[in-house]
Formats: C-alpha cells, structure tokens, sequence
DNA sequence: TGAACATATGAACAAACGTTCATATGAACG
DNA sequence: CGTTCATATGAACGTTTGTTCATATGTTCA
C-alpha cells in the first residue's frame, strides 16, 4: 500500500471520496483551453476591445498597435476555440464575442486583475 | 493619414474614442496571468481539488495521479501568482486557494467548459 | 544522531506558443 | 483585366512552458 501523509482532517478515505468526484481529464482540459484563450496579452487585448465593439481586423490592428498577421493569427486560435465569431462583409471581416459567458468570465478576471 | 477602413458602424473616430478608453499594457498582463494560472490542465486538476478541500502536496499527488515534482512546481507557481496559500504543519504543507473571487472565476470557466 | 518521510528546487529537454516575414486569397473598383 | 485593399496562412525562429530526474532542505521519531 502506498502511503499517504495522515492527519487530522484529511486522510485516505476523504481522498478517496474526492477521488470518486473527480471529473474526467477532457473536462480539465476543455476548461483549460477556454482560460489559455485569455492568457496572453494580446488576446486579452484583442478580447477586451471586442467587448466593446464589433470590430474587423484593421480596426484591431490600429486600436491595439499589433501587426495585421499577429491579430489574424491570434483571431483564427479565438475562433477556433469558439471565442468569437467572424461575420464577412466585402472586404472586411468583422469579429464579435461568441457568448456572453466570455464576456462574464473575461470580465470577472480583468477587473480581479487590477485590485 | 493611415487608412482604416471605413464602414457604417466603426469609423476613425470611434476608434479613436475606444482608444482613449484602453487599459494600461500592465492591467491586459495582469489579467492574462490570472486566466495562465488556469490555462493548464494539471493547474486546472490541482485548483479543482483546492476548491473542494484544503490539501497537501502528498494528497494531490495520490488524488490526480501527478509526479510529486511536477505537482510541487505547478504549486510554486500558484503561490507566486497568488492563487494559493500555503499554510505549514509538521512535515506537511497544505495548500488552499487564495480567495474567492478565484474560486467564482474558475467555477464559471469550469462549468461553461462542459457546455 | 540517523533513518524515513514530505516538500522544494535546479538542470535538462521536448513541446507548445507568439511573433515576424513573405506570400496567398479574395473582394472592390477603375 | 489589373490594381489596391483586407484578410488569411505557412514557414521560421526565439521564448516560454511542463515534465522528469536528481538532489537538497527540513521535519519527525526511534
């Protein structure tokens, strides 16, 4: 049997029980690719001003002060990972915010961020 | 003039005003180290467990099925991020999560994650 | 003190990431 | 058509990240 340091309020069983509620890894790793899509400077950036507004590329580009081909790659992992939508429009190509649980979680942890 | 694309909905000007409005380089860094601290699955498991009980570095070990190593390096950086606090007894360090708006951010992240 | 246990930490390394540069696609308009 | 503008995409590159292995620190207890 391995061992397990035993203590007053922890002990082999309560991590047992824990374990039994544990959830599935895909579950761990779903969560931890929506929060990857906030965790970079630029998207948060890109992320805060499409809380905003609606906004195409060029726009980002010269409201954030990033390369054109940094925000478009960035926007393609977002869309990917279902962070926003992309509606076509001529020449441009506007993005918005996929659902407002982004716009509540990215909220709650911009304004954690400053104090 | 730099060109910008021009449109019913966002023109120059209204770039201008949202430019006036955007955070501090640092506010988008902060953030974006908060939503890193859950960006990773093994965090992701670690900060799960936290939020259900006060843990030491043994019990996650035997509970996620991580190398104690790994699982004490992941801690360090929690604790530097200021996402977990350590708290000393015997041989044991036990480790919780910080506050609450932590727990409030992850849970929302967590729970949006499995649709 | 010395052995056993719990945790921390440094070096090394592969994998993932974010940017840049160059170029491709595709729409608008003369 | 050909040019210009808006966006997308692939390759290359340096950086960051997460893990492992080995070892160090520190505590308990015989």
């Amino acid at each position: 049997m391995h061992t397990v340091c035993e203590n007053v309020t922890v002990n082999d069983t309560a991590i047992r029980a824990l374990q039994r509620e544990l959830p599935e890894d895909a579950c761990f790793e779903k969560s931890a690719n929506l929060f990857k899509a906030l965790s970079d400077p630029s998207r948060a950036k890109i992320i805060w001003a499409l809380n905003r507004e609606e906004l195409c590329v060029h726009n980002l580009t010269a409201l954030l002060g990033m390369s054109q081909s940094s925000v478009s790659h960035q926007l393609s992992g977002l869309r990917a990972a279902g962070i926003v939508t992309a509606r076509k429009s001529g020449k441009e190509v506007y993005y918005t915010l996929a659902d407002h649980h982004i716009r509540e979680i990215f909220e709650a942890g911009f304004e954690h961020a400053k104090e």
